[in-house]
DNA sequence: TCTGGGGTCCTAGGACCC
DNA sequence: TCTGGGGTCCTAGGACCC
């Protein structure tokens, strides 16, 4: 989609239409996190924090995301496609990959696919979208790129050697800022160069990832799509708060609400973990993270808890505390282990009791005391958000 | 009205084992 | 008259993505 939630919000208000808006969260320190076509232009980008966006576009209206809009319109989007091809995978809240490989010649071919998916949004949803038609993910996700806003564009096997040998190599998709300035100093500025630099020269500096970037710089890509949804490797949840925390109290309140968070989703999702992670951003942005491995795995929301806090108890805090995270990885399945202590099944019980009124009437309605004048908000969903699986957060089925 | 939140993968050093 | 080679697991940090 272009520019997801920013066309969404548009769209369920006319007045919005054709203006420079940016949708950002509701807490007291949040980013933009989409911005309108018309705001692109002021240069107003994701990221940026509302002050500096403000003084680049002047007339910007800051919207406060609606999670809900964005992954009803999501779930919708989903059904679209799947009339084409069930090889589809979901790869955030507004970007999908579809295989059409075996099915394309019943609609007409890829580009009569692609158009028909744009007319079909745009009359149920009133959003623009781009569609990008290439051999593999990696030159569709380019063609995309290069197609937008509202295009369409088939990257051809025999045109992707033109199309990459001028483009600079931060415009590929797994190549970020750090990449291209260490390719820059090896004077590899374009794909093309990147395509014909020698394997050893790019293994030696950057190990296994430097032949990934050669075949990257040939516009080759093996990824498959990935159709069914994967397990998950962690379950996190972190926070900035509105004002930095120095007060252990504060700081443990919200490990414990965080910890809850963490606990519920696995229990939700039937996962449990023998890791956990805290993360700590102190004001001037520096952020660091310590993690624990326990004797046995767990979703248990007060034994995630003991164990951050055990974690910060090894840490002498030098300042205040902007963000705290707490994460669970090392993740199993739950096979419903029999848990050797009375007090372990009592805790289970317990958790149960409690995420079941929670299903029934909502995040947060049942908590511990001692984080309930913590609750804030819900922050604006991430854009990494998927339909399905454990990244399904914070949104009512 | 200074800088969000959700992830994945890779690396490199150290502990520990046979 | 100096100290191998194979491996696993753990940890912290960095790069990338939406």
């Amino acid at each position: 989609m272009d520019a997801f939630f920013a066309s969404v919000e548009q769209q369920s208000n006319p007045k919005l239409r054709g203006k420079p808006i940016a949708v950002i969260g509701s807490a007291g320190r949040t980013v933009i996190t989409t911005r309108s076509y018309e705001a692109r232009k002021y240069g107003v980008k994701t990221g940026m924090n509302l002050y500096e966006a403000k003084k680049l576009c002047p007339p910007l209206i800051f919207v406060i995301g609606n999670n809900e809009k964005y992954t009803h319109t999501c779930r919708e989007l989903q059904k679209i496609y799947l009339r084409f091809t069930p090889e589809v995978e979901a790869y955030s809240i507004d970007e999908a990959f579809l295989d059409v490989t075996a099915s394309h010649h019943l609609f007409g071919g890829p580009e009569a696919i692609g158009n028909t998916i744009k007319k079909e949004i745009k009359k149920q949803f009133g959003i623009n979208c781009t569609a990008g038609i290439a051999p593999n993910i990696l030159l569709a996700k380019l063609a995309s790129d290069i197609a937008k806003p509202d295009g369409l564009k088939w990257i051809r096997p025999e045109d992707a050697g033109s199309v990459l040998e001028c483009l600079p190599v931060k415009e590929l998709w797994g190549i970020g800022s750090r990449f291209s300035e260490k390719l820059d100093a090896m004077g590899i500025k374009t794909c093309g160069e990147l395509g014909r630099a020698p394997a050893s020269l790019l293994r030696n500096k950057f190990g296994i990832i430097g032949e990934h970037l050669k075949a990257m710089g040939m516009g080759i890509c093996n990824r498959p799509l990935h159709v069914h949804e994967e397990d998950p490797k962690s379950i996190g949840h972190s926070m900035t708060f509105d004002k930095n925390l120095s007060q252990r109290s504060a700081i443990e309140a919200e490990m414990l609400k965080l910890s809850d968070m963490v606990g519920r989703r696995a229990r939700r999702y039937g996962f449990i973990g023998r890791k956990v992670t805290l993360t700590v951003r102190y004001p001037d942005f520096e952020t660091f993270s310590k993690q624990t491995t326990l004797a046995g795995h767990t979703n248990h929301t007060h034994e995630i808890y003991r164990n951050a806090v055990s974690i910060l108890d090894t840490i002498i805090l030098k300042n205040s505390v902007r963000l705290l995270g707490v994460s669970l990885s090392s993740l199993a399945r739950d096979q419903g282990q029999a848990l050797l202590f009375a007090e372990q099944r009592k805790e289970k019980a317990l958790l149960q009791a409690i995420d079941a009124v929670n299903d029934r009437h909502g995040d947060f309605k049942l908590i511990w005391a001692s984080y309930l004048r913590n609750i804030a908000p819900p922050r604006v969903i991430s854009p990494a958000w998927k339909p399905s699986g454990v990244r399904h957060i914070g949104v009512k089925n």
